[in-house]
DNA sequence: GTATAATTGTGAATTTATGAACAAATTATA
DNA sequence: TATAATTTGTTCATAAATTCACAATTATAC
């Protein structure tokens, strides 16, 4: 019924409204909005439509009371908890940036397999052996895990990870695992993102220096396509 | 004319084709690319078509040659360079990740703003002064620029970034960055991601239970939208 | 008050992405 | 050599996401 682009879209408008909020700002409009994501006013109207929020034609939308909606919809009455498996370096990074600051999602505990790691605290992160998964998960009541460890073992964990309950997988590894179709999933993949990035880095840079050309030979035949990008 | 994902998905093709090639397979069918990705072999074939590459009937994808095509539409002729911005926890964990191995796209040097970090080399990517990045990025002809650091400096060090000739941004910040529509940006969004996985996690955890309180209770009346996944 | 200008909410149109289905092609087999 | 079986390439259909466009509604100016 909500689409998961939706969901990301709430996410950035409240992330954006509270920083306008403590700024003084007390309504603000659909195409305000929409300029500080890069994206239509229409969008915006439609995405807050879907909270069951009205805004006041001709005046925009109350700044608090869209926040209200937005909790209201996206977050649980009670925090919800996640554990993270992984504590390599982008397991820390994770840690680091999300461990404590986290009001909705609060990562409660990390799993390593090297006996290094494990008894340690990593920024306010207890690390558990991984032979503690199931039982840490049960007992935190934990409902997302973070997968942030090579491809190799990434199914194993996977598929221990939903034995023990978990609802959701935030898979930083490179393999597309497979669960079953009542546990989410999302993929981040660094890999194919710094690729992608490559790819339409080198056809920009091509498209701009074409274009360079034609202006510079003041050529106007010779129709180029445009590029498909997410401006 | 051709789409993100699209590439994304021959970056995968890619990653799994090598595997499969170095476990000794000369050969591969669209239905089995598709089962690994959890896609549809329309999609595999469609893909594939888009590369000028023609599989054989009856006996599927030839894995050399159709490496040899994704790398040939994929990759630049010339190895290309990245610079990163932001030493933080972030900064560090792509760099040890991808600093060295990778083939296409290199990161060639780091910026930091923090002068205890400038002039060390963290995992073999020696880091710069923020003042230094202009001529840095020039020197090594750089086109793609990493952000890795807080919202707030964002938008300036884009601007630099796009200044000194940058055509593509992987943005780790929280802020949607503005840059003029020659530039590629690809927005990975960590808070957002957190918050969308929490939220179907939750979703999967309320259908499952009420699926399985239907089943207890025999009941057939009442019906239940399904979830929209990703799966 | 009334008129004017501006903004919302939303149906319709458009664009983009995915999936189904089948002819054409190729191999394997009898 | 001919027949059967299978997989590709691609067209047509469907679904999802976005954008347009405009009536309805509200604030503001006069």
């Amino acid at each position: 019924m909500i689409s998961e682009k939706t969901i990301e879209r709430l996410s950035l408008y409240r992330r954006i409204l509270q920083q306008l909020r403590v700024e003084g700002k007390e309504t603000i409009m659909s195409h305000e909005l929409a300029d500080l994501l890069h994206i239509k006013p229409a969008q915006v109207r439609r995405d807050i439509m879907q909270l069951g929020y009205s805004g006041i034609p001709n005046s925009g939308y109350r700044i608090r009371p869209l926040l209200e909606s937005i909790a209201n919809f996206l977050d649980s009455p009670l925090p919800q908890s996640a554990v993270l498996v992984g504590v390599g370096h982008l397991g820390l990074a994770l840690l680091a940036n999300f461990a404590g600051r986290w009001r909705q999602l609060a990562i409660r505990a990390a799993f390593d397999k090297d006996p290094a790691k494990v008894g340690h605290t990593f920024h306010g992160c207890r690390c558990y052996s991984m032979l503690d998964l199931q039982k840490v998960i049960v007992e935190t009541k934990s409902i997302v895990g973070i997968l942030a460890i090579p491809g190799e073992g990434a199914q194993s964990v996977s598929d221990l990870l939903v034995q023990s309950g978990i609802s959701g997988i935030l898979n930083f590894s490179p393999l597309r695992i497979k669960v079953p179709n009542s546990v989410f999933v999302e993929h981040v993949d660094l890999s194919t993102t710094f690729e992608k990035v490559s790819f339409f880095a080198r056809r920009m840079k091509h498209y701009v220096e074409e274009e360079k050309w034609k202006i510079e030979h003041e050529t106007d035949e010779g129709e180029y396509e445009t590029l498909t990008t997410n401006q």
